[in-house]
DNA sequence: TTGTACGCGTTATCAG
DNA sequence: CTGATAACGCGTACAA
């Protein structure tokens, strides 16, 4: 009989230890311990005994207790920007479905795009001995140096969405390229040739295929890329102050754009709002295709052609490799980069007045 | 020199024990425990000593082991309806803040407002030998005893937001009653005096004293309170579809309401962008005033007036009283239910046309 | 001031 | 088939 954790030591109550039913039946705890386990060298009567004695008792083997004897904590950390994004929810999502099915525990934290925050999340989930990390880089990471030496010392690893290409492990992201590629050809076939790109940090994984994508995508339509057209805006707290400096700019070119692709998931919400804000339809006044996956903007604006990237999906994969680097009794020598399809969701109200 | 949970085993690496410290200095065990919890019989030479190894070699010790001997996790569980809603989002954050700073871990799990999710979860947790629980029902939660039972054994519980009159622990809410009358007041003072009430399950703490609120505003006003102005559209999969359903109802009536009083930060949104997809105008065509703590929806129709709850701030409470419940060596006496003050952002525009 | 011995709850090995 | 023993890593009476 002990007291479990969290449970006040004065109050008498039933939580039992293999020990327990051992004394109280009589038997060795190592048979009770063999018994549980459905062991087969074990008579099927003292099985029995055994599990229904426990089953009574509703015994729970203590979790910590088999975590120190087996050394791994059954429960893998998780690092995301933050979790207010129904993109990151749905990845959760994703994770938590194959992690639980699989007896593992989720421990979510968040960096809120600060590089300070991301180590020491990370950091705080090691010391708390998880068995594995999946994590996306914030927007201010520059370098992995905190995740390097862990990996290097044996850590599961896995990024998703926004990856790093300093570290060698397994890897899901969007097909960013190709989503990117069909916004901006809708754009193009829907007519419109000046399409301007709002985008995040340069120096993000994700940001470089979109921009390549949307580049070849004009490239391809023998349309000229106009660098003044590009517009960066990091994610933050600042974000809405960005995206407004940056249409301002936008709209008082020479030739304004009459298209918007934005490439991000926050930063098509916060054009959407502002567009709103300023009385400018869409696509009447501009068009606008984006990176989201946020429902509300979907509902909001019915004309929003949305490039929705796999969240759950991206959930389930990363997980699904990360166990996979658990159970590897071995350091591996391959590792994948899966890459998920986008979907492009085409509003009829999308193509030009 | 151990292999720490999840760091490859085959994968040499200086994770190293007190044992190993004890050793290679010469020492014992116990005489190393002591020097690095900085034990008043140890010398000061025989400290740094060890501290001095101890940092070069950065031990760490192993939270598993501490656990399993202190019989306590040092991790909390929270158990909320959806990270995917600012809410809640601004919740977590503040318990994040006080969880961390005081060496507890936090692990989020979400309902969905599923209630027989709620019981897994709850199970789940209770089952990773968590410290206490932090909990807010979902909407589907019509009886407790999945946490009574809990409750009974001692399990440190604290409610926040979705709160249960059935079982007697510390809660933390916002205060319902004066948000929904000052909500309700605003709107009639602005002019207004047919005001629907769209809100989520009858079966809610949340819901009960809002409702209380509006009804007592229109009381004060001399307002007749008319039930088919009420409308319960309970949170879930499906929310859109019912409060789409609750608004045609509305605007079919004889005498259609002028103005809304939205009870949920859900519910504030799906209205919000149901009218803007049917084309109506806020306040112009019909006015709105809402619990909502969604940024998205402020900068997005600048004309809503907000009821705004203290979410950062709640969180902060719920752990704060959680931490107190798990340091109470014996059973509390005497509980309470913190309210923590609404705000009512008014908009200039909010007034009527 | 330091070291020894034991216990937390579980599982694995080996002996009976 | 069953049971004793050791071990996981740490902390703490108690003994030296």
């Amino acid at each position: 009989m002990r007291t479990i954790a969290g449970l006040n030591k004065c109050m008498h109550f039933e939580v039992i230890t293999i020990r327990d039913i051992a004394r109280e039946l009589g038997l060795s705890v190592s048979t009770v311990s063999k018994a549980l386990r459905d062991s087969h060298e074990i008579s099927s009567k003292t099985k029995l005994l055994v599990q229904d004695y426990a089953r009574e008792h509703n015994y729970r083997p203590n979790p910590i207790a088999q975590s120190l004897k087996q050394g791994q904590s059954k429960s893998i950390g998780v690092v995301v920007p933050a979790i207010n994004n129904q993109f990151f929810s749905q990845v959760i999502d994703g994770i938590e479905s194959v992690a639980y099915s699989n007896g593992y525990n989720v421990i979510i934290t968040q960096t809120h795009e600060r590089y300070d925050m991301e180590v020491q999340n990370v950091e705080h989930l090691v010391h708390r001995s998880i068995d594995g990390l999946l994590i996306s880089l914030c927007t201010e990471t520059q370098n992995v140096e905190h995740l390097q030496k862990l990996h290097r010392q044996g850590l599961p690893i896995v990024f998703f969405d926004r990856v790093s290409n300093d570290i060698e492990t397994h890897k899901v992201i969007a097909d960013n390229y190709k989503g990117a590629y069909d916004a901006t050809s809708h754009l193009l076939e829907t007519g419109y040739k000046d399409i301007a790109h709002i985008t995040s940090t340069a120096n993000a994984s994700v940001t470089t295929e979109r921009l390549a994508g949307y580049k070849q995508a004009l490239a391809d339509a023998d349309v000229a890329v106009q660098n003044d057209y590009i517009k960066f805006c990091p994610n933050g707290t600042d974000l809405t102050a960005k995206v407004e400096t940056a249409l301002d700019e936008l709209l008082a070119l020479n030739t304004p754009p009459q298209a918007l692709f934005t490439a991000w998931d926050t930063i098509t919400t916060t054009v959407l709002a502002l567009l709103h804000k300023r009385g400018l339809r869409v696509p009447q006044d501009i068009a606008l295709v984006g990176f989201s996956n946020t429902t509300l903007a979907d509902i909001l604006n019915p004309s929003l052609t949305a490039v929705h990237q796999p969240g759950f999906e991206m959930g389930k994969t990363a997980i699904e490799m990360l166990l996979a680097l658990i159970k590897a009794k071995y350091p591996i020598e391959e590792f994948e980069t899966k890459v998920l399809p986008t979907q492009l969701f085409v509003r009829a109200s999308s193509v030009k007045a």
